[in-house]
RNA sequence: GCCGAUGUAGCUCAGUUGGCCAGAGCAGCUGAUUUGUAAUCAGCUGGUCGGGGGUUCGAAUCCCUCCAUCGGCUCCA
């Protein structure tokens, strides 16, 4: 007999052999009906895997993250077999679960497969489900499984094989496709009720660009038709909140071909939105001690050789400005951090002035690859909320603490909740991606992670991540599909002082290098604005609404009486049109509202009889009748309240 | 940059076994209407069918090429 140990802290005894589905069985059939995979001793194993020992279980059902991932797991395998009898002879990559369904990435020879081929593959996937096809596990040594796939001529498989550890190795088979798997799996194919392949892609073999480029093949499944429809209208709803429809709905920005790829047009209302966010910061930096410095959207080419961006990015960049004196060469800015640093070294610097702050909104031009561009979230030409921090090593701490604080205020403003803070660290196995010593760079990566613990920041740690002359805890939120964007970021540099050879005097009268914190709390206004966008679907808080309150007379015979309304609460400052077009209430009522314009005011005979407006809320209807004075009043103690 | 898809009026979209002057709704303009909480009515204007090249008696429709956009991959100072 063993014991088995529920997350309740109970336990019970059970033969030696049972397994997640028999313990599932003795609790309730209908557990054992609906429970996907079970967690023995902290590891997902496959609900038939019989247990041996003592261990504590955890049973997992669609609603845990951990069954969805065995469900989609195996139906990624489901999709090979199909695509295997569909196209014999195709060669399989990698076909994992993620966080909303799965891939298989295919190398297809000659053939190639179009969104209108997936049907087949559907109906494929869901004969072979309703087939009930089992799971079976089998250990299998490294020479067998190379034999196996050498055999069969999978070179991808045979790769991945090459560097796994003999003994650890298992394949899984369902119906007549076996795969080189982990696991953990569905004990069969009927729980998979819905199937939808979603897209079709290129990817990169083992995702290095210099590797062949195979066709991954995005889908969905679910154990219920109803949820897989529920599935795709959520889809849908998303993509009504997408920032680039959205932007050209509000007239808030827009591309022009002959502008340029990648370069966008700020349109009145858009700018308007993007200058109060920028009065925003700015008058919390004003409190936190930052001063505005203003710079060239140029630089002489050495200025990037000094500060090593040549070296790296010089190929992949805009191409240098010529001009007519020969030999000069400018180059349009990618970053404003050598400007910020020349401006430290204008004159001396004691440790009396030490830090200092300079700020800057910073508009700089990168030639990011013409595939990558992605409405605001990734353009070539784009404005940076941008500082750079100049500090002793002992204020460090405080001033980097104090970034986070800006940061975080300003997703509480902004109503940011779901945020990820990323610590981005170098890879050590390819220091020549980065520049500058080991010493500083451990310096600067643990004073993030210190820095980041003390302020009770939860965060996730990335290989790879930084930048090539620090580290980075960066700020990530998700836009209305679930891509993930960076928009805060806070860096920690020790070498750019060094290339720019920055100096303070200490109080010992000895020359001292300052750190330079570089730090951007929206990152760009382009993709906050983006982000920003597809959270609120366009619905703006008061303070930012491009246009706070429309009025709308009922008819011509009230246009003066609209435009006195319009005057006072111009008055206050309340950002207010009149709509005095000549079409119905209820016409200028709906046409507002899918402006998302905060708040209409209707108006006629009764309310210029009484000084009074008639109020609707966006999206709540008719408020009732408010003294025009009351109404302003109200508008303010909102704002107030917004951004306290 | 790579893989795949898409590109018709300012916007949303019809129109492809190649064939009447390329259509609709909204927007715009003109006029009528003077409106009470999500679309008043009528008339009119507007299109190199993404650009270029080709096949054909004839191309929005077929082919080539370039450009842009969308979904991914790679990249992201």
């Amino acid at each position: 007999m063993i014991k088995i140990t529920f997350p309740d802290g109970k336990s019970r005894e059970y033969e030696a052999g049972i397994s997640g589905h028999g313990i599932a069985q003795s609790i309730s059939p209908r557990l054992a009906a609906e429970v996907l995979a079970v967690n023995v001793n902290g590891e997902v194993w496959d609900l038939q895997r019989p247990i041996n020992t003592d261990a504590s279980v955890k049973l997992y059902k669609w609603e845990d993250a951990e069954g969805r991932h065995a469900f989609w797991h195996s139906s990624s395998h489901l999709m090979a077999e199909a695509l295997q009898a569909l196209y014999p002879g195709i060669k399989f990559g990698i076909g994992p679960a993620i966080e909303n369904g799965f891939y298989y990435d295919v190398d297809l020879g000659d053939r190639t497969i179009t969104e209108a081929d997936l049907k087949a593959v559907e109906e494929k996937m869901m004969e072979f489900a309703r087939e009930k096809q089992t799971f079976v596990r089998r250990d299998v040594s490294k020479a067998e499984a190379l034999k196996t796939y050498t055999e069969k001529g999978d070179p991808y498989k045979c790769e991945l094989i090459n560097d796994l550890q003999d003994g650890t190795i298992t394949f899984y088979t369902s119906g007549n496709f076996t795969d080189l798997c982990r696991g953990p799996h569905l004990p069969d194919t009927s729980v998979i009720k819905a199937v939808k392949l979603t897209s079709i892609a290129g990817a990169y073999w083992r995702g290095n660009e210099k590797n062949k480029m195979l066709t991954r093949i995005y889908g969905i499944t679910f154990p219920q038709k109803k949820l897989l429809d529920e599935y795709l209208v959520l889809l849908e709803e998303a993509k009504k909140r997408d920032h680039r429809k959205i932007g050209k709905e509000l007239e808030l920005f827009t591309f022009s071909q002959r502008v340029g790829q990648g370069l966008p047009l700020w349109l009145p209302k858009g700018a308007a939105l993007r200058e109060r966010l920028e009065n925003f910061l700015k008058k919390v930096q004003k409190q936190y001690g930052y001063q505005q410095v203003i710079t060239p959207h140029i630089g002489q080419k050495e200025l990037y050789v000094t500060s090593g961006h040549y070296a790296k990015y010089g190929k992949d960049s805009f191409q240098p400005i010529h001009t007519p004196q020969e030999g000069e060469e400018f180059l349009l800015k990618p970053m404003n951090c050598p400007h910020h640093c020349e401006i430290y070294r204008s004159k001396p610097r004691s440790y009396k002035d030490m830090p200092v702050r300079l700020a800057e909104f910073g508009t700089v031009y990168r030639y990011e690859q013409s595939g990558e561009l992605h409405g605001l979230t990734r353009v070539r030409g784009f404005t940076q909320d941008d500082a750079h921090i100049f500090c002793t090593p002992d204020q460090l701490k405080e001033e980097f603490a104090k970034v986070i604080d800006i940061v975080l205020y300003i997703f509480k403003t902004l109503d940011f909740k779901e945020y990820t803070a990323q610590v981005s660290l170098r890879d050590p196995a390819n220091k020549d991606k980065y520049i500058g010593s080991d010493e500083n760079w451990e310096k600067a990566e643990s004073a993030i992670i210190e820095i980041a613990a003390e302020k009770g920041l939860k965060t996730v740690v990335e290989i790879g991540e930084a930048a090539f002359y620090g580290p980075k805890l960066d700020f990530m939120v998700k836009d209305a599909l679930g891509r993930k964007w960076q928009l805060g970021t806070i860096q920690v540099d020790y070498n750019l002082p060094e290339r720019f050879e920055l100096e303070y005097i200490g109080a010992d009268d000895k020359r001292h290098r300052p750190i330079m914190i570089h730090r951007a709390p929206f990152g760009s206004m382009e993709r906050f604005v983006a982000v920003l966008l597809e959270h609120t679907a366009g619905k703006f808080p008061l303070w930012l609404a491009p246009e706070q309150v429309a009025i709308l007379p009922i008819s011509e015979k009230y246009n003066d009486y609209a435009k006195k309304v319009g005057d006072l609460l111009n008055n206050y400052d309340i950002r207010a049109l009149i709509d005095d077009r000549n079409e119905t209430i209820g016409k200028k009522i709906r046409e507002n509202e899918l402006r998302r314009i905060p708040y209409l005011l209707v108006v006629g005979e009764k309310e210029a009889a009484e000084n009074t407006v008639s109020v609707r809320r966006q999206g709540e209807g008719d408020k009732g009748q408010l003294s025009t004075d009351a109404f302003a009043t109200m508008v303010i103690e909102e704002i107030k309240q917004q951004i306290k």
